[in-house]
RNA sequence: GCGACCGUAGCUCAGCUGGAUAGAGCGUCAGGCUACGAACCUGAAGGUCAGGAGUUCGAAUCUCUUCGGUCGCGCCA
């Protein structure tokens, strides 16, 4: 379980534990070291790893950056795996590593196979990730595609990191939303019995109701159309409507290769209570009052016509630097949308989690600053919520962008893309993008088995090494842990996915402290262009050639072995073959 | 009006807790398979990092500002 060793996180211990003991006499601490790193230069001939230890000290020591490197070198250079140390530019100091360890790591790495690359960030925390999370009033669409793979992914990091993981889907069953939802159901239901009504006006006009009404006339036959009363068809549908759409959204999150470890719902929240001792608990802090909201402002920033305030209650969000106070309650008196997350959210943290992951649509971002409020001061930290956003998605066929309109009942359905590019085509793509950019996902292209489309490019160099590891097999050449390897065999080529391999566990520990899943599917296409580049470069079985040929095939295990760790992340599959 | 996000090569995007000559793919042009997978590789051309100011040894990155774009904005979800 724990972390493995590694030649990169021991490497930058080395290099903090060198400078502070050149510097400590100078009154250096760690805690100087803050902006201390240790990373792989961009510019390849400037080495394996490079530090700004000396620019970031050099003020602080009274010194010039280059001299104080300078003084800092004799240290750093007696790691064992350093090769040579050489200062350059404004004070950078440059590390080539030697060959040969970077292939001891490599064999390292195929040793602890799938913990390689595992991190310990956690600190012992225990994280729950809420994603999805959509309505359940109707299938899934692109857009929400994107939030389950980006928050299924920032679970699978968590669990790199070390994380305890719990994931978790907020079905929304208790919202006004859901009597739309029951109110449309019933009137496709009594128009399979010919009678003339219209779906409402503000209800859901998808197809997907007809047949859910099919479903239910089949169940009960015509039970429910002397039944004219809203609370009653609330009390018998209910049920049915919300656990019919959520079979819909089920089925495409099973296809995505999704499992969440419960389907939290609200409406069961609710028969505990849960809102009445939360509010409470906030109003014994503080922080709950009954008052009035100022107007609020349209478009235009003008106040609506006919506004007429009302009392109600409030969280003090503007005692908290927020513009506005927070209504928990409408003037119906049910529970605002905030009202619900605070209770839910309570709830999160009652059962231990003290790392709470939501992905919310950049859209619905807005939301969180007030509800981050009501955690902290319900706990006193500010370091548990952590909402993370994306952008929406745009698709293109046939290089024209799609409309999507809920309304118009157009929108594009995630499982329909499923069935045209695949599961892991999807995912891939989908990791491609920085959280924060739009994202334009071109159903062409999905498709398309071209570096337009990088999961293939990825693929393919496992399965490039896959293949001639099979055909190493036949070889007969021992590349067993305990043949001996030898270091002069190492190309240009070679060594660069060697680094590659080195710099896995820094990318991982990266990806899992910003939240960021890009940064793995970017690495993934870094190693797959290093393994094609060296692919093309040297010949690589040779029988004539033992020493070579078992070499490479250390480096080529690692390789190997790293794309599968990283592909499982992603969830995107690792194939053999292809 | 307020807020979030964005503006980097012809196009799509990385790089942003400040670091060296700003990168990749696509597209364009020129090349490479009787050696293992050409779904691949090599090379070339292509940039005022939207504009301006500030912070400092150093800014695509941080701050302010202008312009431009996307998406939100009641007590809805």
């Amino acid at each position: 379980m724990g972390a493995v060793e590694n030649l990169f996180f021991d490497f930058r211990a080395h290099v903090r534990a060198a400078v502070l003991r050149i510097a400590a006499d100078k009154g250096i601490t760690a805690a100087d070291l803050g902006a201390l790193v240790v990373e792989a230069p961009r510019e390849e001939a400037h080495g394996d790893l490079a530090t700004n230890a000396a620019m970031v000290l050099a003020k602080k020591m009274g010194m010039a950056p280059r001299a104080l490197a300078d003084l800092l070198v004799p240290e750093l250079q007696k790691y064992e795996a350093v090769d040579a140390v050489e200062v350059a530019g404004p004070g950078f100091i440059n590390f080539r590593l030697k060959t040969g360890s970077l292939l001891a790591q490599a064999r390292a790495a195929v040793e602890a196979g799938g913990d390689y690359g595992r991190v310990d960030v956690s600190g012992g925390r225990k994280a729950l990730v809420e994603y999805v999370s959509i309505n359940p009033t109707g299938p899934i669409h692109v857009g929400h595609g994107r939030n389950a793979v980006f928050g299924d992914v920032i679970a699978s990091l968590l669990e790199k990191g070390g994380f305890e993981v719990w994931r978790e889907y907020l079905v929304n069953d208790a919202g006004g939303q859901i009597r739309v939802l029951v109110k449309s159901l019933a009137a496709r239901y009594r128009q399979l019995f010919g009678e003339q009504v219209e779906v409402p006006a503000d209800g859901y006009p998808g197809e997907y109701l007809v047949e859910i009404a099919h479903k239910l006339k089949a169940q009960d036959g015509d039970k429910w159309l002397k039944v004219h009363d809203e609370e009653e068809l609330m009390r018998g549908l209910r049920q049915f409507a919300v656990d019919s759409c959520l079979a819909m959204i089920k089925a495409d999150i099973v296809t995505l290769g999704i499992h969440f470890d419960r389907y939290f719902s609200e409406y069961e929240m609710h028969q505990t209570g849960a809102m009445k001792d939360v509010v409470q608990m906030l109003r014994d802090k503080g922080f709950v009052h009954e008052g009035t909201l100022p107007p609020p402002k349209g478009k235009d920033g003008k106040v609506a016509a006919g506004y007429v305030p009302v009392e109600l209650t409030l969280f003090k969000a503007s005692e908290l630097g927020l513009p506005e106070d927070q209504a928990i309650y409408n003037r119906a008196g049910v529970p605002t949308y905030f009202g619900q997350d605070i209770a839910y959210h309570y709830d999160k943290l009652k059962r231990g989690y003290d790392l709470l992951v939501t992905v919310i649509g950049a859209d619905q971002a807005g939301a969180f600053k007030p509800l981050a409020k009501a955690i902290e001061v319900l706990t006193g930290r500010a370091d548990i919520y952590h909402p993370v956003a994306y952008e929406n998605v745009k698709v293109l066929r046939d290089g024209q962008p799609v409309k999507l309109s809920k309304r118009a009942g157009n929108i594009v359905l995630l499982t329909d893309v499923l069935d045209e590019v695949g599961v892991d085509a999807f995912r891939f793509t989908m990791l491609t993008v920085k959280p924060t950019t739009p994202l334009t996902f071109d159903l062409a292209k999905a498709v398309e088995k071209s570096m337009d489309n990088p999961v293939f490019y990825v693929q393919y160099a496992h399965a490039r090494l896959c293949s001639v590891e099979r055909q190493w097999a036949e070889l007969g050449v021992d590349g067993g842990a305990g043949a001996a390897l030898d270091d002069g065999k190492v190309g240009p080529e070679a060594r660069a996915v060697l680094r590659q391999v080195m710099l896995c566990p820094g990318v991982v520990e990266q990806a899992v402290q910003s939240l960021e899943p890009h940064r793995l599917a970017f690495f993934a296409m870094e190693l797959a262009a290093a393994v094609h580049r060296w692919y093309g470069a040297e010949k690589w079985l040779d029988a004539a050639d033992v020493a070579g040929t078992r070499t490479r095939l250390a480096v080529a295990r690692a390789a190997r072995g790293v794309l599968a760790n990283v592909l499982a992340v992603c969830g995107v599959a690792a194939p053999e073959s292809m």
